[in-house]
DNA sequence: TTAAAAATTGTTATATTATAACATTAAAGT
DNA sequence: ACTTTAATGTTATAATATAACAATTTTTAA
């Protein structure tokens, strides 16, 4: 589904911005968090909240649930993860910094989801929310499918 | 939230339409799977899982989770329920027959939800697919907000 | 009209996802 | 140093959903 060419690159910079971005606000970016994030971003692959938890088991931490959904919250609050709630799993946002009418392209058959954005969309809702006098405060747009790797 | 003057109206036209529905294409509208559809449309606030099994235990029904699941796929499946993934709940369809870039506003102080329509999100949306060359199966769009009267 | 097949429902058990509540430890502010 | 706050540890449980198999009902068709 993706334009990764070399996925440690996608990994490192998404931790070290996440660092920054933690930094600029005050936020705290402990080693569990920081594991966490980087579990989430093994892979393009929504991770599974208890998939966190048993690789978080096999790393010196002593994991329970609440670990993990601490640190999910934590990372959710913060904008640098997103939870697919079409499939109870969670992502590493592409870019945190901003986010401007963005959904999710899920492929059913590689499972690997992309973070699109897209200013027509965004215009579209709120024409839509617009004519039901409707004060929106959280979008879920969500896409099922196959990527175009997988046909 | 809604536009809804006679809940009773509201009952009664999704019942028979989904009667009509099921006649039309040959499936089988019994006894528990009235029910719970008739549950659901109780009111406009989505109906959970476990709700739903609460009430039917008041009614002649043996129920467990089983029970209530089967009746949701049947309904999910016929397109007579939604089931709206960022509250875990169900909700009866206003307009079963067809479906073209329906979405939905969820009210987090009324609890109600509205399904609508936009034509124009549906191109906004095949637009934004097409450049990622993605074959769309399933398109989950929802709405947190305020809704008019909760302001 | 009855026997076979298919669909529906009953039932028990369990899987999956997530949070409550309280104790302990670590960090930050004074 | 002391106090307060934030983060993590720990135990238990809540909330959501499905697997597996048995019994029953409905449909199909011999
Ligand atoms: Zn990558
Ligand atoms: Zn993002
Ligand atoms: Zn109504
Ligand atoms: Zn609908």
């Amino acid at each position: 589904m993706l334009d990764c060419q070399d996925h440690e690159v996608c990994i490192e910079s998404a931790m070290s911005e996440a660092e920054s971005i933690c930094q600029e606000n005050g936020l705290r970016f402990t080693e569990l968090r920081k594991e966490v994030l980087r579990l989430i971003w093994l892979s393009h692959v929504p991770a599974k909240a208890y998939d966190i938890l048993e690789k978080l088991k096999g790393k010196a931490w002593s994991a329970k649930p609440p670990t993990v959904y601490r640190a999910l919250d934590f990372l959710l609050e913060t904008g640098l993860v997103h939870k697919l709630d079409s499939i109870n799993a969670y992502i590493g946002c592409s870019h945190p910094r901003e986010h401007n009418g963005c959904y999710f392209l899920i492929c059913t058959d590689c499972n690997e989801a992309k973070e699109c954005c897209s200013p027509e969309l965004t215009d579209a809702i709120e024409l839509a929310w617009n004519k039901n006098s409707f004060r929106p405060q959280k979008v879920t747009l969500e896409v099922l499918g196959q990527c175009g790797e997988c046909e």
